[in-house]
DNA sequence: CATGAATGAGCGTTCATTCAT
DNA sequence: AATGAATGAACGCTCATTCAT
């Protein structure tokens, strides 16, 4: 078929490197709980199966790259929150990761899966160079941290960082196992004439925003005024 | 291959019913990364791999059982301790985690994938039969959590377990990502001279530990003393 | 599980092969495309696998059984009729092979697969046995229809027979394939716009009747009375 | 493997399709009542088990499409025949059947075997499109038929294209049955003393021969000279 | 650079049959 | 005779990756 136009600038290659991700995201947005294969990738970027490994190295690195944009994102908005001159709460703090992370439909199903990639398929070389970068990352989003809420120890910032993410990815998980307010399918499967039990009756967002001000609550708690 | 004794009596059953899930976490734990196919499960049990089937419906089932095995035995342990008459602090909830969660190897990696199985292969009849037992379970140890922890508002026993299950699982996850502490190999491949960041010099029980503590910091509070 | 109650006389054994052949049917009977596999079977009939091992050799034979029983009231009836004083016309047959063949859904399912069987999976000495047994039927069958079509010369009864039996089982497997007047899945999947061809737009009663009117049209013409 | 010579033109490709056929074929003469597996196909294309896969999406498909592949020769020399100028007789038509079908190994046991698949496996889209190109062949040819034959009133060349293919089919299934003439295996296994009925004394050609005439009998007699 | 044909290990599941009880 | 637990060969299909063109 006919040949895509090569890519030979350096800035061409990093266009077609964004594409292919974005490639990879539609089809993550399309079925959240299935993982694309390559053939479906490659042809949703309108390329040939070998072109996406001029790319990528395998599946692997393609899905962490992914995973790693979405993480950018987060943190140059998180970054940017907390360089800015104005005073940082915790409410800006939730809104930069509910508007990140879990509104965006892709972030924690490619985030659980990332982890479980991340612990196998990738070459320590590579494993190692994305753990630099994320270490960056970490570390001046942490120093913000403790800037804005005194009260974190030194290394607390990044330490609540963490917790928080962790907080974040685990009780998604549980959110999609549990199937809360989930399928009609499901709810009608129960047995009949029992209601559902309210230990699930909880959703995945008001459920992360109680949970995450539950870690944060003493770290993020006013500081009496010093005046007083 | 030899014919192995038959189960005929229901508690023989039981037992061949645990001989198949003991073989599925040997397996497990002895390739912690990987899911075991049935083959292997089979073989692990030294059964035919129809055999593993007259016991469960599918290897998604099959998962799903060792998982609540592993659940439930934490579960048990943690209503012993909270029907107790003893009066029960953090501590000793951070130690029948540990006891359970944290040192057996398989219960994690097989906690996180159960989520994504629960999500989608387990047929809905099954999921719900699931939760059910799960709902009785949360239920019962949400209200001791809440007899044992006056400052949690009703309801709020479930949610902070919720909250301690999803913290538990999450940071796991970063921590086999991260490879904290990890493999020599990894060590090995990181940019000579480059000392790794101490971002990622933390270890999963210690940091656990913390997170916990942090997540329940105010609820378990030592209540003033009364008298004061 | 209770045992059930033991086939000792000969008449029970009798009584019970009936009853797992009355299983099968009944199973042909709900899916009729679908073979049924052994364990069905035993359920259908309350018995255990191996019990319905203790009366057939194996599920071939099972289902060559049941088809020579189909073919058996087939051939009483065709008997009855060509050997009672009545005269017997094409009309006569056609409402014989109706009857017994085409109004029973079983029937033609299975006759399709027991050609099959008896190509292969059948040991040669059932063969031959169950071929005796056609034998004798076919013969006395053959017979009578030479009483009654003096057109057909020695042995034409059997070949007409045969060739009758060919077309009807022919028909049917095509009928089935066509799935003439058919499901409206595969009407609904045809080319928009596009009419089905009259070439499909056939039914397998009628057309098995033309078809047999066809071959029958020179033997069972009236012959002209002899008083002429 | 060795790497096979890459089917890039159009013209390799559908040599591939061809060849894949033909490896089919070959297996299914060697074995006409085993059903092949793609795994073997696959070896005697000299393939691998994926690359049957590019070139059929099922093996029913793949099964189909031999069948068609076989019908196909069988209409276009039919529809030459009916088509050529030649006054075409009932020993014409037999000529070609025999050609076609009746000494080509595999045409009736495949053909036997695509019925059951049409009934099942085959996506409703693809058995629409089939039907439509068979009904294509089917109308030419009846219309040829009618042409030939003008005791045929309107619409009768196809349905008696039906019924004979009918007959083929079933007596060709029946002869594979009664395993006449056949396997000495079978004739020794016969009680001894006793001479093989009359009955299955008959072989697959002679007889549909005789029973194609028959069918044909009124409709192929030789119209009478309009001069007389 | 780009293509996409070819590869083949891998896997979950079925089910006819056997045989210890 | 009856049971049903155990067996294990068989099979269709997927898909990440390679490499000839």
């Amino acid at each position: 078929m006919a040949i895509r136009q090569r890519a030979i600038q350096a800035a061409d290659k990093q266009e077609r490197h964004h594409a292919i991700l974005d490639a990879a995201e539609r089809l993550l947005l399309r079925a959240p709980d299935r993982v694309a294969n390559m053939a479906d990738v490659a042809d949703e970027a309108e390329l040939a199966k070998g072109t996406v490994y001029l790319y990528f190295p395998s599946k692997e690195e393609l899905l962490l790259a992914l995973h790693e944009r979405n993480l950018d994102e987060f943190f140059r908005s998180l970054n940017a929150l907390l360089d800015g001159a104005r005073r940082v709460t915790l409410d800006d703090l939730l809104a930069v990761t509910f508007e990140h992370i879990v509104r965006r439909p892709v972030f924690l199903p490619l985030a659980a899966r990332s982890f479980a990639l991340m612990a196998q398929s990738i070459p320590a070389a590579a494993a190692v160079a994305y753990r630099e970068r994320m270490a960056a990352r970490l570390e001046r989003a942490g120093a913000g941290l403790e800037r804005h809420f005194p009260r974190l120890e030194p290394g607390g910032g990044v330490a609540k960082l963490r917790h928080s993410f962790a907080l974040t990815i685990g009780l998604w998980q549980m959110s999609a196992a549990a199937g809360c307010a989930s399928s009609p399918e499901i709810a009608g499967a129960a047995t009949p004439g029992r209601v559902m039990s309210p230990v699930f009756a909880w959703n995945y967002p008001d459920e992360l925003g109680r949970a995450l001000r539950g870690l944060w609550q003493v770290v993020a708690a006013v500081p009496p005024t010093p005046a007083s």
